[in-house]
Order: C-alpha cells, then structure tokens, then sequence
DNA sequence: ACAAATAATGTCAAATATGACATACAATGT
DNA sequence: ACATTGTATGTCATATTTGACATTATTTGT
C-alpha cells in the first residue's frame, strides 16, 4: 500500500468487510485489504486463543515480536505469506484459515 | 463449464493433500505447502474459467507471462500475496479463495 | 507439416519483505 | 510508585520477491 493510504488509514476503526471504501480502490483492492484484515484477526485471535504471548509465538515461528504486533496490525510491511505462517504456528489449521476468510 | 473448459483443466500431476510428505517436513510446512498448491491451482482454473491467456492476465495484473507461468506452478520464487492478486484479478473473489482452501 | 499462439524455464537488477534491535506505551500486580 | 510483562512503532542491513527479458517447449489451427 502507498504511503498516502497508510496515512489516510491511521487511527480509524473500520470495520472488516467494507475496508476503506471511502478511499477511491478498485475492488480488487479493496477485497485484498480485506483480506489482509481478516488474517490480521484471526492470526491474533488463534495466538490468543492458544495463550501465546508474541513473543513465544515469535520463537516458534524464528521471527521477532515486533513482526507479530504487526502481523496483527496488518501492517503493510507484512505479507501475506508471514500472516499465514503466524497463524500456523500458533496451532491454527487450514481449515481455521479457510474460515477466516469466509 | 464447457467441455473445452473441463479439459484445460484436467492432468495436472500430483494431487494436493500429500504435498511431499517424502520429505521430511513439519506439518506446518507441509500444510504451507499445500496451500500454496491449492492457490495455485485455484488461480489457473480460474484464468482458463475466464478465459484469459498468461499474457491477458499478466497485463492486468502488470506483471509478466513468466510469473503467471510460476504462479501456476506453484514455484517457489512466487508469495502467496502474488498468487491470490493474480486469483482477484483474474475474476475470483473473496469467496473462491476461501472455497480454494477448503 | 507449418505457422501462430500460448505456456514453461532460467537469469538478473530493482523493489519489497524480513528479523533484529531500540525504544516507547499499556496493563497488572505488589 | 515501582517493577514486570506484554504490546506497539520506527529504523536498517540483509534476504527474498518481483517484472522484464530471452529462450525453449507445447498446444492449436489450417
């Protein structure tokens, strides 16, 4: 994502699902941010649901805290590949990120 | 679909669910890996549903015949991010990809 | 068989993602 | 108030991913 959008984004509190339809996205775009939001979720949810702090899930996964914070701030710096792994490593299945996405 | 269609399709090589467990991998590697096979495979069906050629998509999507080739074959030079963009623009939504991941 | 279109494979410079680190912020208990 | 534990944010050198290109292989139509 552009500079300009992550600023645009900063402090809001969107809603999964109607992900920054305000700015002017094609709707792939769009449909991809929410995708990245979505996984954000759900790989926090399953590390807190597992009851790993992010740095025991960052041992797991050979990463570092900060990486997981921004996992689950969909931090535009991480790919989705990470998000996926995240969710793996803390005992998430595919079926559990087949859901996340539905 | 069209006959035509089921026939692009069809004969592709190994089967996705045993993704090489000759190998000695963690399940969370092996799951990984059967992720990306189903995304891969899920992004060339949906191309040849819409019947696009590599070129029509790579254009779309401004990248190249050669990735969309790599994509589909699940090489490891592609991320998972590449390969759901390629699925969105080829006309899948959000709800392909989760069907994909069953 | 031939040509044309489509798909596959290898390489590489440039772009992007990564772990590590420092540091700040937040919550919780003592 | 202080310490402790967990989380967030910014930066940076290194690693990985990318589009582009060249070339080869395969499929499709005539």
């Amino acid at each position: 994502m552009s500079n300009l959008l992550k600023k645009k984004l900063q402090g809001t509190d969107w809603q999964i699902g109607e992900a920054a339809d305000f700015l002017q996205l094609s709707t792939e775009e769009s449909a991809l941010i929410d995708i990245r939001l979505s996984l954000a979720q759900a790989a926090k949810q399953s590390r807190v649901e597992h009851e790993l702090s992010q740095i025991e899930l960052a041992k797991r996964m050979k990463s570092s805290q900060s990486r997981i914070a921004k996992i689950e701030a969909a931090d535009p710096s991480v790919s989705i590949d990470l998000m996926v792994r995240a969710l793996l490593a803390s005992g998430a299945g595919r079926a559990d990120l087949a859901r996340a996405l539905r």
